[in-house]
DNA sequence: GTCTATAGCAAGATAGAC
DNA sequence: GTCTATCTTGCTATAGAC
């Protein structure tokens, strides 16, 4: 008569437990002990769910991708504007980010290591990583954009590679709300416009050819 | 009688002794305990020195910069034209780094932590930051690159910002000696000469002038 | 100021009993 | 699945020698 999902029931209330701790006393300041006592569990039972504290955050990473998807959607069904696709997915990254910047500008150097499984770049992230890109591809394919066709296939890629850089950006930004990386959106999303229209010029040729074989060589 | 620069001597014992261990073992498998006792000193004397593990990476930062500029050097008397220049720049600093490759991947996320003293963009880090803006400074300088000359001014920033993607590039590089950066560089740069070209036709005006406000707006 | 020895803390992680 | 006990290691503290 034991509870089938009783594994996973104590697994959620692990993880509940220690992402709320996590934005209350931030990444290093909350002990695996004080999660398992929170929790009401045993130091040793929440290592038999987490092999260790870093697996904790990549649940966070997977929430946070799932609201991020969630909050993309009304820009998706309302834009067809290219550059207003492009901003208004990345505002609503920054929205729903914006609750976790404290913590999560803490715990961006286990995203940082190349080793890690956490790594955006590494094979146990390509689930979240190709559902980004693949959202960057509905921003893409939605819009009226006139890219040079053979760009256009790759500027999801592109896109995505664009965002990491704002990641990188808000994590280290300092000023209330996260102004500037908003600000930094606004300026960099017309540029990428423009960029994309010159693409299809034929001075620009010889350079969205090389910008191509770059996007290519980038992704392995 | 006492030996001036005897603290001198053992400050450079620890650090030559922890940087064999990093590369011999990788930085988490070296221990302060095992620097300590293979550089016949005391765990309280490492600490005397270097007030943390971390301390001790910095250390290779900065030789690394020195070898960096180093080797640098005759390329930038060598070659006059813009892309030549950037060319052996960067490749120069692969040629430095190369040894390190196994181990600096593994301390790259010390770095990547926005709010340590290591990050690139830390007020610690302005010395080698500088330093490494600069390097990019002379590449621009004692070149005949003819760009737009307001973009002229930013151009080392934004090139420093192209070295960091590199060196992300880079730790991440598993070919057999990174060739694979070898050829990023070599596909990136045609490219960003191309581009700085491109940035004196009038087409190019309003990308041209985005640009540098962009780059502004990350400078801070 | 330079250095040793040692004891000890905090916290991530593991072993083995139940 | 769950627990308690234990290990490891970065780091600190103290007390003292030269």
């Amino acid at each position: 008569m034991t509870e089938p999902d009783r594994g996973q029931q104590t697994r959620e209330l692990i993880v509940d437990t220690a992402l709320r701790l996590f934005r209350e006393r931030g990444y290093d300041e909350t002990t695996m002990r004080a999660v398992a006592k929170e929790a009401g569990v045993s130091v040793g039972n929440a290592y038999y769910y987490y092999a260790s504290k870093e697996n904790l955050v990549q649940e966070f990473y997977l929430r946070l991708q799932v609201e991020h998807e969630a909050a993309a959607q009304p820009v998706l069904e309302r834009e067809t504007d290219f550059g207003a696709r492009l901003r208004g997915v990345l505002h609503a990254w920054l929205d729903v980010a914006g609750a976790y910047h404290a913590f999560a500008a803490q715990f961006f150097k286990i995203a940082a290591e190349p080793t890690s499984p956490l790594s955006p770049f590494s094979a146990e992230s390509s689930p979240s990583r190709d559902a980004a890109i693949a959202l960057m591809a509905q921003v893409v394919e939605g819009s009226t954009a006139r890219a040079d066709p053979e760009l256009r296939a790759d500027l999801p890629d592109l896109l995505w590679l664009m965002t990491l850089g704002i990641v990188l950006y808000w994590v280290h930004d300092r000023s209330p709300e996260q102004a500037n990386t908003r600000l930094l959106i606004d300026r960099a999303v017309p540029l990428v416009d423009r960029l994309v229209g010159l693409s299809r010029l034929r001075i620009m040729r010889s350079v969205t050819r090389d910008v191509i074989a770059l996007a290519r060589l980038l992704r392995g």
